[in-house]
DNA sequence: GTATGCTTTCGGC
DNA sequence: TTACGGCCGAAAGCATAC
């Protein structure tokens, strides 16, 4: 067994990216609070934040935040509130991803606005050095972009995802080996990735508030309430050990559309007509990428906001639109069958997704 | 028992 | 007091094959 090398691993998280991407396009509003919207269409302002500037964070806007409770916050406040415009995002952000580049070893980009880059070798195994790539690359990205970012750097993913949130907007927040546990420990549980609200409540029921407290108890413990796999997981994780290797990402591996119907129903018809069209704008996105698909899945967010999916997979895969719109009409239909919810928003997803073969038509359809 | 595949839920951004 | 998007990947949970 040979020993893994000590690995210096950078998190680089873009600061409230949206909101600041459209604080570069109109400089005028850089000093008010600026929110960007996901606007469902069906009132006026029914949707949510999706992110805020730090002007409008202070007054308690928060992302996720209906956009009703915002504009209550910002009451009598001259803010601006936009909605998304997601092709400017993505071309900014692919920008700033080739620059990244030039600074890591390896970069795997997490989402439109993060990326851990794997810096052990560009770094020579040195923190020091590590530093100075991440003012290096703040530097390049504040110069050719306009963006600021915080960055993380660490032993190890975890760490170096922990350390960028603790230091936002525009910081360098660096944790050597040694300093892991001094860094965690004050912490609270929930800053882990992975411990969500359900985890971060069953913990606090145990009485485990921090990392640290976490750390205290015993990993046979963490089993038997969390089971083995998320019980290993968050004994590892209080003590800031994490293996993930940073490893490139290809495309997404699932295509989906989402949208929230005009108003909540239970009719086939109703809700079809409006998964025609999504299936119709996933078809478009496999065209562009030349892609079959070989399962599909339905989700319904119900009045409630409660969720329900089904899916099915196929014998083999096909890039018909025809397939696509049946076969997500008999799952909705199942789905409605095993449900007497109202279904507030509808959406269709494709995966297994391969390279297009040459279709090859039947012989009768040919002659067609 | 282990490996693998499929469906559904969870949760980050 | 309520209020409420649109993506994505990971993991859980279960079934089947060997």
């Amino acid at each position: 067994m040979s020993k893994p090398r000590d690995r210096i691993i950078m998190l680089f998280d873009l600061d409230y990216f949206y909101a600041q991407v459209e604080e570069i396009k109109n400089p005028a509003i850089r000093n008010k609070p600026v929110l960007v919207c996901v606007y469902s269409g069906r009132t006026q302002n029914s949707g949510v934040v999706s992110t805020a500037n730090y002007i409008a964070r202070s007054y308690g806007v928060r992302s996720g935040m209906p956009i009703v409770l915002a504009k209550r916050k910002l009451k009598d406040i001259d803010s601006v509130f936009l909605p998304v415009d997601h092709d400017n995002y993505k071309s900014a952000s692919d920008r700033v991803m080739a620059i990244l580049k030039g600074h890591a070893d390896t970069l795997e980009q997490v989402g439109i606005d993060e990326a851990y880059m794997e810096v052990t070798a560009k770094a020579g195994g040195e923190y020091a050095r590590a530093r100075e790539l991440a003012v290096a690359a703040k530097k390049e990205v504040l110069e050719r972009e306009g963006l600021t970012a915080s960055i993380g750097i660490g032993p190890n993913k975890l760490v170096a995802k922990v350390a960028a949130d603790a230091n936002k907007p525009d910081g360098i927040t660096l944790v050597r080996p040694e300093e892991v546990l001094a860094f965690l420990f004050p912490l609270p549980v929930d800053r882990l990735m992975g411990v969500g609200k359900k985890t971060g409540e069953k913990l606090e029921a145990m009485g485990v508030r921090t990392i640290g407290e976490l750390a205290a108890v015993s990993v046979q413990r963490l089993r038997e309430e969390f089971g083995d796999s998320l019980g290993t997981f968050l004994h590892n994780a209080s003590k800031g050990m994490d293996e993930e290797v940073v490893h490139e990402r290809g495309d997404a591996d699932s295509i989906s559309r989402i949208a929230t119907l005009k108003e909540d129903t239970r009719d086939l018809g109703a809700i079809s007509a409006v998964t025609d069209v999504l299936c119709a704008e996933v078809h478009e996105r496999l065209r562009q990428r030349r892609l079959s698909f070989r399962a599909v899945g339905v989700v319904a967010i119900m009045r409630d906001l409660s969720i329900q999916t089904r899916s099915k997979t196929l014998s083999e895969p096909t890039d018909d639109l025809a397939v696509l719109r049946r076969t997500t009409v008999e799952l909705i239909e199942k789905l409605l069958k095993e449900s007497n919810k109202y279904v507030r928003r509808a959406g269709v997803k494709v995966s297994g997704l391969v390279a297009e073969k040459r279709t090859q038509r039947s012989l009768t359809s040919f002659f067609q």
